[in-house]
Formats: C-alpha cells, sequence, structure tokens
DNA sequence: AGCACGCCGACT
DNA sequence: GTCGGCGTGCTC
C-alpha cells in the first residue's frame, strides 16, 4: 500500500477511464482510470486486469466504453492489459444487456455465464525470486529467510503457500520486505494458460504425397528391411480410411515402434510431425454420402425457405422418426455454401454420441461440439474455433455465448424441452427465446424443431408471428407405435398385478423377448422406492436440510436426498423406535430393475438414470450395450426419452403414468404430454409397428387419451382454452419469485413486507406467497409468488422494476437484508 | 466475490 | 474483561 502511494504521487491526473463489468453480480458497470502507458491499448471488448474492493485480488474484467470523462469519484488504475484484441463484439455485448435486462439479473451474472472459467480466472498472486539479485540472503531475519529458501526450491509460490510455510496469515509485510529488498518478483498474469492438444503423425513426402504412382519407388527403398516394408503397408493401409495418420496407429497395426517410422522418415519417404487435435471433436475425414431425401423431406425443405423470406423464424413440426435430422442438415449444408455459420443447439440431456457422431460423419472437419463437460482448456478452444469462423457448432444453452462471425442459422432441436431453460445460477434465460433474440441481432434465421411443440411456440405459429411446416409421416414408411393404456387400478383390484407391472406389460414384455425384440421401460423417479416409514411409531425417513422424504437406494445402501444429495446409511431399525417394522413405499427405477430380474428372468436388464450415469463415459457404455443389443430391456428415467435412436425396440412401457399428470403446475399437462409422446417414439422397427404400454389408475385421463391417439391438435386445442381461461402463458407472461431465508419465521414476516409492497403496485397479479411443494431445500426455507402480467414488453418491464424495488426496501429493513429474492422471468 | 466493520456469546 | 462468531454494507 505504502509502494503504491509513492508511485500515485508521481501520477499525473488520469484522464482517460475504461467501463468495465466484473466478473459477478454487481448492480453497475464500474469506472477505472487508464495509466497513460496503456492509453494506446484500453479498448471496447478487451480484458483487463483490476484490483476491486478492500482485498488484494485481482479480476479480469471486460471493457464495455472508453472515455475521457473524470467521474466524480476516485478510479484506481487498469493494472495490465490482457487481450490485445477485443474477445467480445458490441453484438454480443447486446445481447448481453438483453439478457441481463429481460432475465432480470446484472450483467457481471451474464458474463459469467458467458465467458469460459479460463477466460475469467482471477490470479492468484505469484511470487518468485528475482533473477537478477545476487541470492545473499545473509542479514533477512528468520522468517524472511524461510520464504527466499522455500523460493530457491520452488521457484513460484503463491501468498497460500507461503503462508503455510510461515505457518501465518499474516505474510504481506514479510513479503514486502523481500520485495524491497529486490529479492523477490511479483508474478502476476492473467492470461489464460492454454495448450492445444498435440498428437505425433506421419505423412508422405512429396512426390509420394501427390503422386501415389511412384510409391513403387519407395517401397523398393526399403526392400531391405521387413520392418520399414511392413510400417508402409501399414500407413498405406491405414490412410485408405483415415486422413491423418497417428504415428502410433501405424507402429500398432504394423508392429513395430517409433524408430523404424524415424527410418523411413530418414530415407526421405515421409516425415513425422507434430499436429494439433481438436479436443473437442475427433479429426476424422469419415464422411458418408447423403441419401435420398423422401419426398416428404424435400417439401419441407422448401416450404421452411420460403417461409424464412417472410419471417424469422419457423416451427417445424414433425412426429418422432419423421427425419427432421436430415432436413436439418440439408438446410446446414446450403447455410454453408453461402458461407453462415450455424449453431445447432440441443437439449444437454439429447447430446448423446448417436447425435455427434452422425453429424461428424456427414460434416467432418466443419462441425465443433460444446458441452458441460468440457474442461476449461476445451472450452477456450471452442471459442477460439468459433471466432476463426468454424461453420458449425452443436451445443448445448450456453454455447448461445460463443463468439459469432457470420451466424446466419440457429436451429433449436427439441425445442420444447424444458432443459433449454437455465433454472439455478442467475441468469435464468431460455436459450430457445434467447437464440431468437440473437438471431435478430445477427440477421439469423431461426428454426425450432420437435415432434411435440410447446403451446407457446405452436401458438406463435398459429398466429402466423413463426412460419409452421409439419412433417406428419415417418420416414420410410414406419408406421406410428400402437399405444395401449392399461389400468392398474383394475389389476390391482383383481389382483393381477406382478411387483409394479401390470400383467398386461409382463405379457408384452415376455412375447417381446421372445421375438428377440428390445424394450424400453420409463419411469419418472430414480432409486429404489422414494419412501421409507416406521409401521409401528410412523417415523418417515426425512432429509435433515430439507422437507422431502429420503429415497430407498438399494445397491448403494443408503437413504439419499434428492434435493440437496444429504446421504444416510440405511438404519436396520427404526430410529426413533427401535423396532425392525421398516417399510418402503413405492418405487423407482432401481426396484423396477429389480423386480424385473425376478419377473423376466431371461431379459438382460439395463439401468439409465443418473445414478448409473454419473460420467459421461457410463453413459455412453449403457447407450452402446443397449444399441449393440447386450441389453434387452433398458430401465430409466427421462434420459431414456430423448435423442436416442434405437433400431430394435419392439416394446415401450411407462410405468406410471399418474405421477407425471398430477404435479401442481400449469405446464404439468403440457409436460406429461411431450414426454409420453417422446417415449413412445422410441418404439418401431423397420417392418414392423411398435407397441407401447402405459399404466395408469387414470385411465380417463384426457391428457392420456391424446397421447394415445398422437392427437396433438386436439391437445393443444384444449391446452389453449386452459391457458387463456386461467389466465397463464402464452396470454400472459409469468414471473416466479422466490425468497429464501433459513429462518422460517423471519422469512414469514419478510414475506409480509415484500407481498404488502408488490399488491400496491401490482394488485391481483401478484400471487403469493405461497409454500413450495418442498417447503426446505438446503436448510432454507422458501416462499413462493407469481406475478402474471399482460403481454406488452412495458408491462413486463415495469413488473420487473417493481420486483427489484421491493427487493431493494426488503433488504434495506433491519434484519431482513439477508433475505434472498430470487427473480424467475419465463419460469419452466 | 471478498473483505472490514460492528455487535453479540463463550472463553483465556 | 477479550476473542471470534457471522450479519451487513461496500467496493470504481
Amino acid at each position: 500500500m505504502l509502494i503504491n502511494d509513492d508511485i500515485e504521487l508521481f501520477k499525473t491526473e488520469p484522464t482517460h477511464f475504461a467501463q468495465v463489468i466484473l466478473p459477478f453480480a454487481t448492480p453497475k458497470p464500474y469506472t477505472f482510470h487508464i495509466p497513460d502507458e496503456w492509453v494506446e491499448q484500453v479498448k471496447f471488448g478487451i480484458r483487463v486486469e483490476v484490483q476491486f474492493g478492500t482485498g488484494r485480488d485481482l479480476y479480469a474484467a471486460v471493457v464495455i466504453a472508453v472515455n475521457d470523462k473524470k467521474p466524480d469519484h476516485k478510479t484506481k488504475p487498469i493494472l495490465q492489459v490482457i487481450d490485445s484484441e477485443p474477445i467480445i463484439s458490441t453484438t454480443q455485448l447486446a445481447f448481453w444487456e438483453w439478457l441481463a435486462s429481460y432475465y432480470a439479473c446484472t450483467l457481471g451474472e451474464v458474463m459469467n455465464a458467458a465467458l469460459p472459467t479460463n477466460m475469467k480466472l482471477s490470479s492468484e498472486t505469484r511470487i518468485v525470486l528475482n533473477p537478477d539479485h545476487d541470492q545473499d540472503f545473509s542479514g533477512l531475519d528468520d522468517k524472511e529467510y524461510l520464504v527466499a529458501e522455500a523460493l530457491t526450491i520452488q521457484k513460484e509460490l503463491t501468498i497460500d503457500q507461503i503462508q503455510k510455510i510461515l505457518g501465518q496469515k499474516t505474510v504481506y509485510p514479510i513479503v514486502n520486505r523481500l520485495l524491497m529488498y529486490d529479492i523477490l518478483d511479483i508474478k502476476e498474469e492473467l492470461q489464460y494458460r492454454f495448450k492445444p492438444k498435440m498428437v505425433s503423425c506421419v505423412r508422405l513426402k512429396e512426390p509420394y504425397r501427390s503422386d501415389p504412382s511412384v510409391l513403387g519407388a519407395a517401397f523398393d527403398l526399403v526392400k531391405n528391411s521387413e520392418k520399414q516394408t511392413n510400417a508402409m503397408l501399414a500407413f498405406v493401409q491405414l490412410q485408405r480410411q483415415e486422413k491423418r495418420i497417428r504415428t502410433s496407429e501405424v507402429c500398432a497395426k504394423a508392429n513395430i515402434d517409433l524408430s523404424v517410422l524415424r527410418a523411413i522418415e530418414k530415407k526421405g519417404i515421409w516425415e513425422i510431425f507434430e499436429s494439433e487435435i481438436s479436443r473437442v471433436g475427433g479429426y476424422e475425414d469419415d464422411l458418408i454420402a447423403s441419401f435420398e431425401l423422401s419426398d416428404q423431406q424435400t417439401k419441407a425443405i422448401y416450404e421452411i425457405k420460403k417461409n424464412f423470406e417472410t419471417k424469422n423464424v419457423t416451427l417445424l413440426h414433425g412426429v418422432t422418426g419423421s427425419g427432421k435430422t436430415r432436413v436439418y442438415t440439408e438446410l446446414i449444408e446450403a447455410e454453408l455454401l453461402r458461407g453462415g455459420q450455424v449453431l445447432y443447439l440441443i437439449p444437454e440431456i439429447a447430446l448423446t454420441t448417436q447425435i455427434i457422431n452422425r453429424l461428424q460423419k456427414i460434416f467432418g472437419e466443419k462441425i465443433a461440439v460444446y458441452h458441460s463437460k468440457l474442461n476449461g482448456n476445451e472450452r477456450v478452444e471452442l471459442w477460439q474455433q468459433t471466432l476463426a469462423g468454424k461453420p458449425i457448432i452443436l451445443g448445448v444453452r450456453s454455447s448461445l455465448f460463443l463468439p459469432f462471425k457470420n451466424l446466419t442459422l440457429i436451429i433449436v432441436d427439441e425445442e420444447h424441452d424444458s432443459s433449454f431453460k437455465q433454472q439455478d445460477p442467475s441468469p435464468r434465460y431460455n436459450a430457445r427465446d434467447a437464440a431468437i433474440f440473437l438471431a435478430s441481432l445477427t440477421k439469423a434465421k431461426v428454426l425450432l424443431g420437435t415432434a411435440t411443440p410447446s403451446v407457446e411456440t405452436y401458438f406463435n405459429a398459429q398466429q402466423q408471428k413463426y412460419g409452421l411446416v409439419e412433417m406428419t409421416e415417418r420416414f420410410g414408411g414406419l408406421q406410428l407405435p400402437e399405444i395401449e393404456i392399461v389400468d392398474s387400478r383394475t389389476e390391482l383390484k383383481n389382483k393381477t398385478m406382478v411387483g409394479n407391472f401390470t400383467s398386461r406389460l409382463v405379457a408384452e414384455m415376455k412375447s417381446a423377448v421372445g421375438r428377440g425384440e428390445q424394450i424400453i421401460l420409463f419411469q419418472n423417479r430414480r432409486g429404489y422406492a422414494p419412501t421409507m416409514s416406521c409401521t409401528t411409531c410412523g417415523w418417515t425417513s426425512e432429509c435433515r436440510n430439507c422437507d422431502v422424504s429420503l429415497t430407498y437406494h438399494k445397491f448403494a445402501n443408503t437413504l439419499n436426498c434428492h434435493y440437496c444429495g444429504y446421504t444416510i446409511r440405511l438404519p436396520k431399525e427404526c430410529p426413533a423406535c427401535g423396532a425392525t417394522t421398516l417399510n418402503i413405499k413405492g418405487f423407482g427405477t432401481e426396484r423396477i430393475e429389480d423386480e424385473l430380474k425376478i419377473h423376466l428372468p431371461e431379459a438382460r436388464v439395463g439401468r439409465l438414470d443418473l445414478d448409473t450415469a454419473r460420467t459421461k463415459t457410463a453413459h455412453s457404455k449403457i447407450i452402446n450395450d443397449f444399441e449393440e443389443r447386450q441389453i434387452d430391456v433398458l430401465v430409466g428415467t427421462q434420459m431414456v426419452t430423448k435423442g436416442l435412436d434405437f433400431e430394435n425396440v419392439g416394446l415401450v412401457g411407462v410405468l406410471s403414468a399418474d405421477n407425471l399428470l398430477k404435479f401442481p403446475d400449469f405446464r404439468a399437462s403440457e409436460r406429461a404430454f411431450q414426454l409420453l409422446l417422446q417415449v413412445s417414439g422410441r418404439a418401431g422397427r423397420k417392418n414392423k409397428q411398435g407397441k407401447v404400454i402405459i399404466q395408469a389408475f387414470d385411465v380417463k385421463n384426457l391428457i392420456l387419451q391424446d397421447v394415445q391417439k398422437n392427437d396433438f391438435s386436439n391437445f393443444f386445442k384444449r391446452e389453449i382454452l386452459e391457458r387463456k381461461n386461467f389466465i397463464y402463458p402464452p396470454f400472459y407472461r409469468l414471473i416466479g419469485i422466490n425468497i429464501k431465508h433459513k429462518k422460517p419465521d423471519v422469512l414469514r414476516d419478510a414475506s409480509k413486507i415484500f407481498t404488502k409492497i408488490l399488491k400496491e403496485r401490482l394488485g391481483e397479479r401478484v400471487q403469493g406467497p405461497a409454500v413450495p411443494l418442498v417447503e426446505r431445500v438446503n436448510t432454507y426455507y422458501i416462499l413462493n409468488y407469481l406475478i402474471k402480467m399482460e403481454r406488452d414488453v412495458s408491462k413486463l418491464t415495469f413488473a420487473k422494476q417493481i420486483i427489484q424495488e421491493a427487493t431493494y426496501q426488503l433488504n434495506h429493513t433491519e434484519g431482513y437484508s439477508n433475505v434472498r429474492v430470487l427473480v424467475d422471468v419465463d419460469p419452466y
């Protein structure tokens, strides 16, 4: 601090200032001054290093404006310029600003979602020895010596490490003294450490490279060595399949080692070189020939293009199996020919190797894949590739933030999917809606594709706001599956249930297995059983942190909370009364898997849910096994409903449709309809109609009737009427508000203040406070509000402003400053 | 985010 | 009497 002040004395008044976004939730951008030496370099869109707050921590902030107006408060200097070129464009900033204002959050929060972590890291200060010092440590006190000594061994230390070495918290004075003695230097860098992944490859040199006919001469050169000849043969074979050939592949194939390859290199036949491979995608140029388009597909493509002439958004409503992906790829090809960049958005859960492989086979190197399992380096790599003009990005929600150069088409596949809406950390944005806004900025077109459109989207299409293209037939004359609804109540009464299966389902499963067909069973609940209770005293397994019962997981022998992850061992006797009369209620995927082993012993059973597919490899292994028919019956949660295409599935079973239908949520019907239709779409084989069995207690339910008839339009007609009558989207907009506090009485009192302000200004539009289904999550008590606003933007803006004011007032009332208020615009 | 300031409970 | 807990407010 002393040093800094001394420097300030020599400085003239700053004249140049930069507004920056910091990587966290500050309500406004902050202004820093630009030291004279950086005036040329600091410009819009670059990152700079700044010291913010009282701490010594540094942050990478993004410059959004530069000017020479001196603000009426003191400013700190920009410490370092990180980028020479902007990392974001004005278009991106406009997109960020829209997100922040529409979804009621700060620019910092949007930036956090937008930038790969490696690009926004705050630095750990690292200390190094000053190389110019003679390393004479005499005259230092013990602690100073200890630090200097440690640095001769490890070339750099962080403040944290020095604290450990000295065993004390206050190390800054010591480091400061050592800095003054010129023994130490501070190495502060914020550049991302990004190294491309390299692989050793081998390629022919000229003239062999471009003229295969002279290759014979090359073989002559190695004819005296059997190993070298084998290596060459292996290489030639590999070359037929791949463009880039790794040295390791040649060695493995010819059973030789690298020295053989080097010997051939010395003869001038080929060269070994380091090739940069993408961590994100493969590099195989294994392009497959396109199949013929069906008439329906040709027509759809024509109509989509026609719609795009007058409309920016078009909905492609095509039944499962109608070949939508083929329509997409055709449109992508057309877009690439015009030099455009395409973003292909899909839900996280649907991003399976199946779709990636399929697209990679068609587009090869032109496509890059962006998903949540990428590590920091991979994300930065994708960022760079996008900036460099990668033609196609296949990605999840957050790939909207990549720095597109010339985005001309966005495809949102499975448009209806709720995972496009970000739930937890702010910004709670809907990627489908955000995509439409982004497209308006870059003059791109948006294609929304799905078999089960969301009510909002279909309404927009009906209102001519979006174009509408429908594909009603399955590709290749495939029939839609036959859907049968089986009454669990009757079977229960007649005692014909087999465990949790109806006799109908068991019979169908047996005959399907007998025919060598595969089966998918859907149960929307993981674990063995959702509750455990004691029949003697009535004790139930409750979570310590949340207001839910713990789910019994048989394999792990635990009781788990699906909200916060709290886990305990399965008690042998009742923790309350000591009796051994513990009883489980209900069933999840794990129990279904167990029961199958008893009731369908001839089948090999696999399970696909969050527990078995924790990692990406585990997930793809299960899918692979099923694809290769190592598994006959696949039991799973939502995971089995999305993005999977299997050829040999003869039967799909839904174990309990009821718990999909009875959700207390205005979207419950829509969700149930979509889910049931999606899962049904998994049934059906090339030459044979598939079969779907839906078990339900409430068989008369209208949604089930629509699903059975595959009648979207009837479902839509009824649903849209309900929405209108009960004041829901698409006729009104919703804003959800969630207030949280650890103490229930504090929360209740706070809600009174909050409610009063909201109702005063927004009146009857405010619903709540309501106690949610799960009253407490992660030790926080929760109350919900729902605000129903008229559709015009000005009204929505007004509502958000009122919420902001109410939040401000609440948090500035004594005792309620740490009541958390979360705002969710267009909740899902 | 991270830190300092300030006001309450259990200790050398 | 002080140490340190966290609740509160602010940072260009």
